[in-house]
DNA sequence: TATCGTTATATTCGTATGGATATAACGACG
DNA sequence: CGTCGTTATATCCATACGAATATAACGATA
C-alpha cells in the first residue's frame, strides 16, 4: 500500500472564500481562454457554476479580480485583473510549497 | 477585510481516505471516551456517520487502528491500537506545521 | 438465563448541491 | 438595425449525502 498525501488550502474573508483551488484554477482558465464560458467549457463544469464562483471571488475580494465585458464583437468576454493574475500567483506559489512540506513530512512517518 | 488561510490533509492509501481531520477528531474522542457511540455523541455526529469512517480507516490501514468489544460489562466499547494512537500524533503535528507554514506565507503577499 | 449498553448493519427520508435548461441584456460591427 | 456570442440570472430536477430510525448480535455479570 502506497499513502499519499493530500490537501486543499482557501483562503477566507469573514467566512466567505476568496481562493481555492478550484476557484485558482477557473481564473487560470479565463485569463488563457479570455471569456467565462469557455473557461467553464474547459474545465467540464456549468456555466453557471463558474459564474457563482467568479461572482462570489469578486465579492470577497478588497478590487476586482476579474474584469467582463457584454456585448461587443464576439459577444464579449473576461480577463483578470493585474490583481487577480497576482492573486493567481501567490496561490499557486503557496500551494506548491505546501504540497512540498507535506511531502516531506509524510516520510518522515516510520512505519506507515 | 481580515484574511485568513485555511487548509484540510489528509492521507490517502490508493483513492481510500486513510486518515484526515475528521477521522482524526474522531480518533481522539474514542481514546477519550472508550466508546464509539459516545464518541459520536460528543462530536455530534450520527452513530452511523462514526461507524462508517471507524471501519473506513481500518480498511485502508495496513493494520488495525481501533478494537472493538461487542457485549459484555458496559455492552462493550472501542478503543485504539497502539499503532492508531500513533498515527494521530502524526498526523496532528503534520496538520500543525502545515498550519504554521501557511500562516506565514500568508503574511507574505502584499496587499491583499 | 435475563439484563444491559454497545457494536454492527440495513432502510427510509429530507435536504442541499450541482446540472441542465431557458432567457434577457448587451454592444461592436457589417 | 439585425446578427452574434457572451454575461448574467432564474427555475427546475436529479442525485448524493447525512440524519433518523430500527434491529440483530454479542458477552460479562448478577
Amino acid at each position: 500500500m502506497n499513502y499519499k498525501i493530500k490537501s486543499r488550502i482557501w483562503i477566507e474573508a469573514d467566512n466567505n472564500i476568496l481562493l481555492g483551488e478550484g476557484r485558482v484554477r477557473l481564473l487560470k482558465a479565463i485569463e488563457k481562454t479570455g471569456s467565462l464560458s469557455k473557461a467553464a467549457k474547459s474545465l467540464n463544469i456549468s456555466y453557471k457554476k463558474a459564474w457563482t464562483l467568479v461572482d462570489s471571488v469578486n465579492k470577497s475580494a478588497k478590487k476586482p479580480v476579474t474584469k467582463s465585458n457584454i456585448g461587443g464583437v464576439g459577444g464579449g468576454g473576461a480577463k483578470l485583473t493585474s490583481y487577480g493574475k497576482d492573486l493567481v500567483i501567490f496561490f499557486d506559489e503557496i500551494n506548491k510549497g505546501c504540497w512540498k512540506y507535506l511531502d516531506q513530512e509524510l516520510e518522515k512517518i516510520p512505519g506507515l
